[in-house]
Order: structure tokens, then C-alpha cells, then sequence
RNA sequence: GCGCCUGUAGCUCAGUGGACAGAGCGGCGGACUUCUAAUCCGCGGGACGGAGGUUCGAAUCCUCCCAGGCGCACCA
């Protein structure tokens, strides 16, 4: 049975842990056609998790002590007949209880086979396809206004949003990216003004832009807001994020008179307001300043042009990737698909903390107004593309983050990107040794530890990255990236590949951890090299 | 005052009901005639901000409190 979440617009085939729901359709895995299996024997669900410890099995289920109660019976008593009921099992082949009603699976050899096989045929297919609706999502990242570059917070903002994306787009969704920009309101003209005061060698004026890229642009000739926009769009492009379209604020407020009469509008103290109280708004919004106030639309009214024409473009979602300190906005935007008559569930905004940076273990103060900001480009400059893009996405975005530069630019062990990038480097190695012979994913009777765990570490990985996804969590990733590294290094440095007995099986081995690796990257836009 | 986010090892952070709480960095000590030592192995280090509650079981769920960050405009 396939559980719907709504909210999410996901559907996960694998198990749902997370959502309390306990019956999922994973015949598709192996660790859920033993789910189903155990599930038959006991009568109830099953889920199996992975202990930490490795005297409690491969796998091990608390369905005992969830029954106990139903069935008004010991939970170790349940425990004991379903080990008896799961060794009998071809591909259980040890089962044993322990206190308080855990039941702990070692399985056969033959799981593990079974287990790699599927990985294998799944090829780059594996871990995708979770969702089963085909919907077509909008992601709008970035979107910072060009009146100067990209700083290490609309990094976090593409590097996040643009991970999200890539999960979904695995997922099945249908994805496009979109960068909205207000190329028309004030904060535009002081910095037209600045760039235009910089040309006639004057100081910037009050409330002005400052900054070295200020005097850059000084030197071009023209309206300096493209020439922002195109150099936005490069280094949004070199930190591997690709738009689908530029949505300009100017455009869409040609719009707004045509929606004002579907709007419950008033004029007050000669500005004109939205009764957006109606709609379980705190407070209502003005649309148009009164004249003494410029008489231009706010922000609120490009707010509701523009999420109209996302929703009438066909998206049956739309994304909004925002800072923090635009939390305020979260319960308007909701307001605003009610007042418009739209599901307001297929709006989502999803709010990330501040980085910080530190740079000899102090931290780097910066100050936008001053234009003494760490820019994208910067950040780049000093510590990679890949360094970057892994240290702001490696953490939850609910999370203020603080990046150690020295540590990130560090190319050396003490750096986790590296230590990850190195496992796929030494597989590729392998197998540009490799060529021409056979890998089979069948397994040989006795497996060492090393293999068995990172067999079980790649069985992992379709609810790793479904559950990233619904939970709009790519720092999972990064996370199990790791922890795959760490099982592969592992295995790396006490068994061998080329020339042992069981050379087939491990090149299959090798070859799937390389796939997963290589995919786990991927999603948070980390590259995966050959060599190193 | 109201709202959102966060408090886990010296530092940066994983861990959204299970078994003695994990990783990286930093500290200490070992392993290279081998498919890449950017690796591996070992040792130290924690009242999970505090107090109650729910549960067989809580870092995780609920309530209150404390601390920090960020918002509550006819600003963008």
C-alpha cells in the first residue's frame, strides 16, 4: 500500500517509519520483501531498523513490544516464537531475542546477493522514482535583487533550494528553477544612483551601495542592472545552478490592475488597502502607497501578481526558498492563495537559518550596507566549488550554520567532502584495472563483515534520499555520504578486490557503492572524481 | 508584548519513540614491499539548556521556564 502525503506531494514506496504508518509496498527492496515476510509470520507489521550495534544483528524489529499490549502477553515470549518462526526463513540464519522484546536478524549470505542484485539492475535508477504523482513543481531560489552580487547567504539559498530541486526532480516531479528579481522599486534606483555617482567620481549617496563591484560596474557603460544580472547568472552558473526562468517584478506589476477587482480592496487615508483580514490575516495590507507616499504598488501587491501567475503557469506547487528573517511572510503567502481562491497547500515556503563564516578561528564580520559582504564568487575563490556547495547544504537548514573557511579549503583528510571524494577516486581505480573482467553480484557462502555492512549501508540509501525529499532535507546526504565512505574505506583497506576469491562478487560491490556515491553527491551538486 | 528558529563532546554539527547518545575538527598513540596512506586501527572526552508530563521505553512527543538568533511598517 502506497501512503499519500499530501502536504509533501510525495508518495514513498519505502517504508514509512516516520509517519507512524507501518504497511508499505516494498516489494521492491529486499529489506522490505523481508519486512513482508516477517510481517506475514507475525501477523502484525513489521519494520526492520538497523542497531547500532553489531551483536544485534543485521537487522532488528520492536514489533514484539508493540504487540505485548494488544496481545496481553510478555513481549520477549512474542519475541522468541517469531525468532523461531524467522530462522526458519531462507534468509534469516540466526534470530535472538533480548530485553526488553527487541528481535535480532542475522541474515544469509543469500540475502546479501539478493540484496546487491537489485542495486545492480537498478543501475542509475536506484533510489529514484519515489513519488508516483507526476506533479509539476516550481522551485524560486536565490532571488536576490541585482544590486550586488551573490553573498554566502543567497549561497546557502541556491545551494539548498537547487539541492531540493534535485531531489524532487529524482523523485519524478517535473522541476523548474526560477530566480525573481525587483528590477523597478527604490532600493534599484539608489543603486543606479551609487553606480552613477561612482562614474562622476563621487562618493555614493546616502543609503547608497558601496563596494568595489560598485566602481566595476562604473566602468561599463549602460544601465548597470543587466550587467548585475549577467554576472549573478555566472556565478550561479559556476556554483552549478541552472535557472529555467527570470522572473522580473516590472513585468508582472502590469498585471496587478486586472486582479484588483477580484481583490476586497479599500482606500484609506488615501492609499488603497486588501481586507486581507478576511482571509485569517493578522493585519490588512496596502497595495498602493497614497500619493504623498509615491503612490506606487508595495511589495504585498507584487507578492500577489506574482504568486497568481506561478500557480496559473500550470504549477501544481510552488516553492519559495527564503531567509530566515523573511519568516513574517510564510502565513501572507497563504493568505494570499486563500484571498485568490487557491488550495493554499500548494504553496510551500521553506525558511533557512544565517551562516556564518570563521576564518583563523574568529568570525568574519560582515556588513551588507558597507558592501563588505563574503561574496559567492569569494567563498568559491577560497574554497571550491564542491567545498562550498557540501558545507552549506551539509547541515539542516533549520540550522544556523558556521562555516570554518580554513577547514573547508582544506584539501587534506581533515576534510569530509575529500574523505568522500577519495572513496569514489579509489573505487574508479579499481575498476580502470578492472576492465574487461566480470562482476556478478551473487555472493559467496561466507562474507567477511567489511562487505556484509556495506552491502546493508547501500540497501539503505532509497529511504535515505525518500526521506530527504518529503522532509525537504538534503543534509541527509552529506550525512550518509559519509557514513557509505566510511564502510567502503573500510572494506577497502581489509579486503582486496582484484585477485581474491571473491573478486566477482566484490567488483560488483565496488561498482555499486561507486554508483551511490556518485549519486549521493549529485543530488547536493557535489562532484564525484575519478581521480584525486 | 506576539510569532518563527535554535540550545547534544573543547569547537562545528548528525541523530523527529527503542537497546550503554554519534561523526568531523582539535588532543594522544599505532599501521604504508599491497587495487591511491586524501586511508586504516586504538585512547581519552557528554547531567542531550532546566523542570514537570505522556510511554514498557524520550535527545526525539506535550506543557512551563531559561538562554541565543530572527521577524512583527503606506521598507524592500
Amino acid at each position: 500500500m502506497d501512503v499519500e502525503l499530501p502536504l509533501l506531494g510525495l508518495v514513498l514506496h519505502c517504508s514509512l517509519r516516520y509517519t507512524g504508518m507501518e504497511v508499505s509496498d516494498t516489494a521492491r527492496t529486499a529489506i522490505g520483501r523481508l519486512e513482508d515476510e516477517l510481517t506475514r509470520v507475525a501477523g502484525a507489521p513489521v519494520v526492520l531498523e538497523r542497531p547500532s550495534k553489531a551483536e544485534h544483528g543485521d537487522y532488528a524489529t520492536n514489533v514484539a513490544l508493540r504487540l505485548a499490549g494488544a496481545r496481553k502477553r510478555p513481549p520477549l515470549e512474542i519475541a522468541a516464537e517469531l525468532a523461531e518462526a524467522a530462522v526458519a526463513l531462507p534468509l534469516v540464519e540466526r534470530a535472538e531475542t533480548a530485553p526488553p522484546g527487541f528481535l535480532n536478524l542475522w541474515l544469509s549470505s543469500a540475502w546479501f546477493g539478493e540484496a546487491l542484485a537489485e542495486i545492480v539492475a537498478a543501475g542509475a535508477a536506484y533510489g529514484a522514482g519515489s513519488a508516483t504523482a507526476r506533479e509539476r513543481v516550481q522551485v524560486e531560489m536565490v532571488s536576490a535583487n541585482p544590486t550586488g552580487p551573490v553573498t554566502v547567504a543567497g549561497a546557502r539559498n541556491g545551494a539548498y533550494g537547487d539541492s531540493v530541486a534535485r531531489l524532487l526532480a529524482f523523485a519524478g516531479l517535473a522541476v523548474e528553477r526560477e530566480y525573481y528579481y525587483n528590477d523597478a522599486g527604490t532600493q534599484m534606483e539608489r543603486f543606479r544612483a551609487s553606480v552613477e555617482a561612482a562614474r562622476r567620481g563621487e562618493p555614493p549617496p546616502e543609503d547608497g551601495y558601496a563596494g568595489e563591484y560598485i566602481h566595476e560596474l562604473a566602468a561599463l557603460d549602460g544601465d548597470p542592472v543587466p550587467h548585475m544580472l549577467h554576472q549573478i547568472e555566472k556565478s550561479l552558473e559556476r556554483f552549478r545552478i541552472q535557472f529555467d526562468s527570470w522572473a522580473l517584478q516590472s513585468e508582472l506589476a502590469t498585471h496587478l490592475p486586472e486582479l484588483l477587482g477580484n481583490l476586497d480592496t479599500y482606500e484609506r487615508d488615501g492609499a488603497l488597502w486588501v481586507r486581507s483580514t478576511a482571509f485569517g490575516d493578522e493585519k490588512d495590507r496596502v497595495l498602493i502607497r497614497s500619493p504623498e507616499r509615491g503612490g506606487q504598488p508595495t511589495y504585498e501587491a507584487a507578492d500577489i501578481v506574482y504568486l497568481r501567475d506561478k500557480l496559473e503557469r500550470g504549477f501544481d506547487r510552488a516553492i519559495y526558498v527564503l531567509g530566515a528573517d523573511h519568516h513574517g511572510v510564510r502565513g501572507w503567502y497563504q493568505v494570499i492563495a486563500r484571498m485568490l481562491g487557491y488550495d493554499p497547500e500548494r504553496i510551500e515556503v521553506i525558511l533557512y537559518q544565517l551562516v556564518h563564516l570563521t576564518r583563523g578561528g574568529d568570525v568574519v564580520k560582515m556588513s551588507k550596507r558597507r558592501g563588505d559582504v563574503v561574496t559567492l564568487d569569494e567563498f568559491v575563490d577560497e574554497v571550491s566549488v564542491d567545498a562550498a556547495r557540501w558545507y552549506l547544504v551539509a547541515r539542516g537548514h533549520d540550522q544556523t550554520i558556521t562555516i570554518d573557511v580554513d577547514l573547508a579549503r582544506e584539501k587534506s583528510e581533515k576534510n569530509p567532502v575529500y574523505y568522500v571524494q577519495y572513496a569514489h577516486a579509489r573505487i574508479a581505480g579499481i575498476l580502470r584495472r578492472a576492465e574487461g573482467m566480470e562482476a556478478a553480484a551473487e555472493a559467496p557462502a561466507e562474507l567477511a563483515p567489511e562487505e556484509r555492512d556495506l552491502v546493508k549501508r547501500l540497501a539503505d540509501f532509497p529511504e535515505i534520499v525518500a526521506e530527504a525529499t518529503v522532509r525537504r532535507g538534503p543534509h541527509a546526504l552529506p550525512t550518509y555520504a559519509i557514513r557509505l565512505a566510511d564502510d567502503f574505506h573500510r572494506f577497502y583497506h581489509h579486503q582486496r578486490v582484484l585477485g581474491s576469491e571473491a573478486q566477482a562478487f566484490r567488483l560488483a560491490l565496488v561498482r555499486a557503492t561507486r554508483a551511490v556515491i556518485a549519486r549521493s553527491l549529485d543530488l547536493v551538486g557535489v562532484e564525484a572524481p575519478e581521480r584525486m
